[in-house]
DNA sequence: TCGCTTATGGGACTCCAGTCCCGTAATGAA
DNA sequence: TTCATTACGGGACTGGAGTCCCATAAGCGA
């Protein structure tokens, strides 16, 4: 079983596939916040659907856990009116961040665990999507630092407050989740002053 | 099978069990240099030795490559003399560090899959052993930033050149080896500037 | 050399992820 | 209502990680 085509839902029986569809990652989704990181089988037990079903609709556990992760639709995360000064847009655009990955700590974990596995995966399992919203907060330095500088500086930010930082400030030098989160903040307020001075390097 | 307490090779049959365990080390450092993440069943055929006694030494395969991952015995990485110039000595450590990082990338990505297993580990999977370089490097920092803030910016040092970071700026950012390398190394810089006007959060 | 201790080997067993085959039943169009 | 399409369910199967039991043989002291 590979996943099925992106077109596959939009063919034939849509409205049967859409539900199936949607009461797996319901029920993933409850389970998850239940804390633990279910089995296919459980989610789909849960989901009161067969085994075999829900590898029809998921490739594996690890696609099944990263299409249950929240959407967040908003193309941006900056209060309206969005800030003009620098230091408010990344502090804005970095809390928001650093907390949905505290929050969703276990399921962050898990998918960070499974896109590791042996196995390279074809879909997208971590899409990055958190990348446009620090190119976004950088709007005021696009002039000095240029679309490629600013690039490189979204992606050291979002390097510094993500799951992965997180894993091992917790894991291996036992902060504690409010230090964790402080000492992330503290290296993007690093990262992008630095920047001002000296750019990334491309 | 919980793995061995560690005064288990202290007694009885002290070389019989030194040896054994040697030539597994020996058998993973091969299979792992010749390209991939073997399985405890695969190192114990290498080293003719039982699948069974492997697990008595090693209680899992992350057990097993973390004690093949290479000892660095030296307490300090710095040249000798050391240089008196903080960046000089930060850039010596972050390079050394780094290198270490990307040479050994496969091992490194399979200890970091292993050790975010479901199970917690007891026994020091990942030790955190840079620490100590990092906070040696910083050691002309040391009146203005005290003690806990060197600590607090090494582990900020370490979290932004380790195996996490090089792992979402390779997969998810898709940046070449080098161009982690290179950014990797600028945000080590990022971190120690800012620590020099805003100290590290405690 | 003899005999006790104990490290080792063999192999069966559990658990989980993922695959595959095939029969059934729900869907929706004629 | 009928019937072809096709989503679904059941269940067997592979392969890897890790556990456990028991027999054997190697080490080491007397």
């Amino acid at each position: 079983m590979k996943g099925m085509s992106t077109g596959y839902l939009k063919s034939g029986r849509t409205r049967q596939k859409q539900r199936t569809r949607d009461q797996l990652i319901a029920a993933t989704r409850e389970l998850i916040t239940a804390g633990d990181t279910p089995r296919v089988e459980e989610v789909a037990e849960a989901a009161g659907i067969s085994r075999t079903t829900a590898y029809r609709y998921f490739a594996s556990q690890a696609e099944l856990l990263a299409a249950a992760y929240p959407e967040t639709a908003a193309t941006s995360v900056l209060p309206d009116p969005p800030p003009a000064a620098l230091d408010e847009r990344v502090a804005a655009v970095t809390g928001f961040f650093i907390d949905g990955v505290q929050e969703a700590e276990p399921q962050q974990r898990a998918m960070l665990r499974l896109s590791l596995g042996d196995v390279p995966h074809e879909l997208p399992l971590r899409q990055g999507r958190a990348i446009a919203w620090f190119v976004e907060a950088l709007a005021p330095t696009a002039e000095t630092l240029g679309d490629e500088g600013v690039r490189q500086l979204a992606l050291a930010m979002r390097a510094a407050c993500g799951i992965e930082t997180r894993v091992w400030l917790s894991d291996v030098a036992g902060l504690a989740p409010a230090q964790v989160s402080a000492l992330q903040q503290w290296m993007v307020d690093a990262v992008v002053n630095h920047a001002l001075t000296t750019p990334p390097p491309t």
